[in-house]
DNA sequence: GCACACCGAAACATCCGAGGTCTCTGGAGG
DNA sequence: CCTCCAGAGACCTCGGATGTTTCGGTGTGC
């Protein structure tokens, strides 16, 4: 095993035994790469590939530093390796959102306080009457956002996040192909609010069911469309 | 930005981008190097940050090439980063791995075939009659395993995977210290294979439910011995 | 006493070049 | 046809030198 990857598992290991807690600074690259008996060319690829996975944090000019690693922190990492897959494993994502995302409204249907739910009902107001795709978009994911916090498990939000990546492209499609996707979003946008203003899980679960379901079923028939008019080049057998 | 960072999305473009498919060989560090407009050093930092999250796989002596992407792999990655947590936010993920859990053997019991059924049970009857907790904990995670498989979700199997990690050391504790665990454990099993067998989704998801809500209430019960059975960690006031 | 600008130390960023080690490949020999 | 073995190619590791950034102390002027 090269030395590099020996250096990243002390150093995980550093961590992980409390040796280093999270906010604590590192060693000088020199000194470190001394104690873990390698050259600081080495250790730098150690602490680099760390850092990708937000588990470090470097600063010019002061030091390296362990980040809090908290769950959102941490699976924000991996927004970066879902940006990876493309259009054919878009729907194997979705399909997980689709469990998730109804769990998580309806734990924000009995977890949410008041000035949460409030804030909710702000966001659902703050959309212009014709929204341009862009706003629109933003404003959904920081709907939705609000809602996987209001789960209060910091997990299922950090993996709601790192799973609205790559569903993202297919909501723009949508919104730029099909008419009544935007008028049906809103609507379903604010009878998700209602229910869970009304402290409601279940009715909450159903509509988020709904709501992801109408994008997975949309998108499922865009990207097979053969069934619909095929003769373009089915000519085989 | 330091021009590490720059080089890795110069190189992650380029894979999403299509000019890098996966399987492809990158062009030798040097001419990569100048190429891209920086040294072998830093280019090798970058090499190795997509390494660890499993985008690129480096071989001595051959070459450097662009791994299959396949989601199973690059989830994969999320163990690692899954290793950081302790028994702080472990609940967080079991709470998350009872949405998923219960979902996937669902699904399971709609798509697995007769062969991938029969080894199920035939995983089941592996065990002995008095197993070590070892043995009782390498056949749990196998049985789980094939059922996220059966579940036809790549994504869902692979997130189950990562999430197992942390729960792992939780489910040895139980069943060192829980006298009945282990023989409750194998009835469960017992329970989801016969729903999947008979092809029952809803039977199966409750049996599932039931499975993981087990783990769940008991880990919580163990971490938090003050509240004795309040059964709810709303901790309001 | 307080605020601001300056300066030096500390630490990371980047680069370069030199050996070492491993793997693949192709040819010689049996 | 199979086996063995050099050679080339590619990555691995190292050490040092130089540039950049940040932090903290110091001194000045108000």
């Amino acid at each position: 095993m090269p030395v590099t990857d020996v250096a990243i598992d002390k150093i995980k290991d550093m961590i992980i035994s409390g040796e280093l807690a999270p906010g604590d600074r590192l060693p000088k690259e020199a000194e470190l790469a001394q104690r873990l008996g390698l050259s600081r060319s080495s250790l730098r690829e150690a602490v680099k590939a760390l850092c990708l996975i937000r588990v470090l944090d470097v600063r010019q000019g002061d030091g390296t530093y362990v980040t809090s690693l908290e769950p959102n922190l941490l699976l924000d990492a991996m927004t970066f390796v879902v940006d990876f897959h493309r259009d054919d494993t878009v729907l194997d994502f979705l399909a997980v959102r689709r469990i998730l995302e109804p769990a998580a409204t309806a734990l924000a249907a009995v977890h949410m306080g008041e000035d949460d739910i409030t804030e909710l009902g702000i966001l659902l107001d703050e959309l212009a009457d014709a929204p341009t795709i862009e706003a629109l978009l933003a404003n959904d994911l920081r709907f939705h956002r609000k809602i996987a916090e209001g789960s209060g498990n910091p997990v299922l939000c950090s993996l709601l996040d790192s799973l609205s990546g790559p569903t993202t492209r297919a909501r723009i499609w949508r919104g730029l192909t099909q008419e009544g996707a935007v008028a049906r979003t809103r609507e379903q946008h604010a009878a998700i609010y209602e229910a869970i203003a009304a402290h409601e899980p279940e009715l909450a679960r159903s509509w988020a069911t709904v709501h992801v379901a109408g994008v997975e079923q949309w998108l499922r028939n865009t990207l097979t469309p053969s069934v619909a008019d095929a003769g373009s080049d089915a000519a085989a057998s």
